[in-house]
RNA sequence: GGCCCGAUGGUCAAGCGGUUAAGACACCGCCCUUUCACGGCGGUAACACGGGUUCGAUUCCCGUUCGGGUCACCA
């Protein structure tokens, strides 16, 4: 046995199978010519981040438009930032927004597939046979550099004016002999397991981003960290095993990623794998002070999808916005087919945009409308009150208090050709609703200045003679028309405006009136439906209330 | 600082050597209309800067500036 078997032992006395075992268990995907597999692999760190959901939502899109696979791994490598439930948080708000993973963790504490464990934590003898492969082969080695030394190093490296990191003549370890390092494993000494990089800073490699086009770097020369030193791998290792024993073939992942491909090219090669082909996704931005930066789980509430839920923007609006972004011809399509499903749209990644986008709240809005307004009134109403439910408790006691009276008012002007676009979240609900309950509904206006309130008055005086609960929409402007003469009011809209002097105002100008005084709003949906809706008693009851204000 | 990447209206974004430089959101005006919303029509508003290459550059090249990313036993 040489001293180089001897030291691979020693660092693995427990690994007795071999990379092969892998590939044996965990064969090519029999799938289709052409389908790509991709995946998300977040850590559980916290909540679900949007650019987590648009990052899966992009993985997802871009396996189904082949016929591929998306699946779910999970990175819990750092126990230190772990947040307790964060995967079945990440798990539970994939599902939320239709970005469901078909093999790993599909939902909370579900799952599925032949190529797991689907938990790195899960799968630290199956780095270990890998690396300890490589220390045979005189491709990786033992480092017990300490945090000092390191540090000293790169003080060295800095007043020298080179580059930083562990390489070439810096990588002291690299230098011990095969003999120097077992005795050192043997004594017990703590270490790292570092590449042994082949690479030289010399040489430059070239890469097709799927996303970013062709890109040129330097070659990796560094000694990177396969092993931490307490035997968990780093993220670019785990990331070149897992995704070759998972048989990924499209990594799609943030682009802060992109400076690290160099390294990820030089672990496959040297575990002799075939590397998968990569896209990186522009993140997300926000706007401050002048500058952009990418959302922050930190400062940006609405990186958290927790958020749009707490607003009650449609799980719907959220992916329809993300799409936008995603791809610069979605709206297009969208436009062209706005019945059709999401999964119909031709998804490209060559599409996405190159720079970061601002996330645009107003967009977001605009489209969340849209969304809205093509929902049906039983859909908006429990939709509405499930949401209230959680997060607004007295707009739901009054919801709740009479379900059809809430359907009620979510059915005005709802449907046809010429939707109504009033509400953009469900949090706009509580306001836009507020009049048809007595609770929200205090009794003041303000008369618009061309109307004395004699003039108000005398119409809310005469409306009351001829009010029939009974009438539709036309009969019932009818009724207001009728009554115009009488009152010193024109008729009719067009008339009025040839003759402005000759009346005291329009038959809108009366309805004006009866909306600022059965609503308090100046602007309101249809207020033939409104007054239907709250029935003779109410709608008499606010009349006189308004005349005995004015 | 080194290494990457980027730069078209306020935002998103078409464009790929010759265009009146699309479109969407936002904003403004008009029309429609019982108000508002919806819808329709119209409007304000952009190729960061300096050099090349070319008959001709938003488009190609170089530089500057600005912006973003990354340089861990984090992912």
């Amino acid at each position: 046995m040489t001293a180089r078997e001897k030291l691979a032992n020693a660092m693995f006395p427990d690994v007795t199978l071999t990379p092969e075992h892998f590939e044996n268990i965990y064969p090519p995907r029999q799938l289709k010519e052409g389908a790509r597999v991709t995946r998300i692999a977040p850590s559980p760190t916290g909540y679900l981040h949007l650019g987590v959901l648009y990052s899966a939502m992009v993985n997802k899109l871009t396996a189904d438009a082949t016929g591929g696979l998306f699946y779910f791994r999970l990175e819990d490598t750092d126990k230190k930032r772990e947040v307790e439930g964060g995967a079945e948080d990440i798990l539970r708000g994939l599902n939320a927004y239709g970005v469901t993973p078909g093999e790993g963790f599909v939902a909370p504490g579900e799952i599925r597939g032949d190529y797991g464990p689907y938990r790195q934590s899960e799968r630290a003898s199956i780095y270990h046979v890998y690396v300890k492969s490589l220390v045979a082969q005189g491709l990786a080695y033992p480092c017990f550099c300490s945090e000092e030394e390191r540090q000293a190093a790169r003080e060295k490296q800095e007043a020298a004016k080179a580059r930083t990191g562990y390489y070439g003549e810096y990588a002291l370890c690299r230098r011990l002999t095969d003999e120097e390092a077992l005795a050192r494993v043997e004594a017990g000494e703590s270490y790292v397991v570092r590449l042994h990089s082949p690479g030289s800073e010399e040489h430059r490699i070239k890469f097709d981003d799927l996303i970013k086009g062709t890109i040129e770097m330097p070659e990796n020369d560094e000694d990177i960290v396969l092993l931490k030193s307490d035997g968990i791998p780093t993220y670019h290792f785990a990331h070149a095993v897992d995704d070759h024993l998972m048989r990924t073939t499209h990594v799609l992942r943030g682009d802060e990623w992109i400076s690290s491909v160099p390294k990820h090219l030089q672990l496959f090669r040297v575990l002799g794998f075939k590397p998968p082909k990569y896209g990186h996704i522009s993140p997300i931005m926000k706007e401050e002070d002048g500058n952009k930066r990418k959302l922050s789980k930190r400062k940006d509430p609405e990186a958290a999808v927790h958020y749009f839920v707490q607003q009650g923007y449609p799980a719907d609006s959220v992916v329809e916005y993300l799409m936008t972004v995603a791809s610069s011809d979605f709206e297009d399509w969208r436009r062209r087919n706005a019945d059709a499903p999401r999964s119909a749209f031709p998804f490209n990644l060559k599409k996405m945009s190159v720079s970061g986008a601002l996330f645009d709240m107003n967009k977001l809005s605009d489209v969340s409308k849209t969304v809205i307004s093509r929902m049906d009134a039983e859909t908006v109403t429990d939709a509405v009150i499930a949401w209230a439910a959680e997060y607004a408790p007295e707009f739901h006691a009054l919801l709740a208090r009479n379900r059809d009276f809430a359907r009620g008012i979510f059915a005005i002007d709802r449907g046809g050709n010429k939707p109504r676009k009033d509400i953009a979240k469900w949090a706009d609900a509580p306001e836009y609703a507020a009049y048809f309950f007595d609770e929200t509904f205090d009794g003041g206006f303000a008369l618009p200045d061309s109307i004395p309130p004699a003039d108000a008055k005398a119409v809310l005086a005469a409306y009351k003679t001829v009010y029939d609960p009974a009438q539709d929409k036309q009969a019932w402007f009818q009724a207001i028309k009728d009554l115009a003469p009488s009152l010193g009011f024109c008729p009719e809209v067009k008339e009025y405006k040839k003759n402005p002097d000759g009346y005291k105002g329009h038959a809108g100008d009366m309805s004006t009136i009866l909306r600022l005084a059965v609503t308090g709003r100046a602007n309101t949906p249809d207020l033939c439906s409104i007054m239907q809706l709250l029935g003779k008693d109410k709608v008499l009851e606010r009349i006189d209330r308004a005349i005995a204000r004015l």
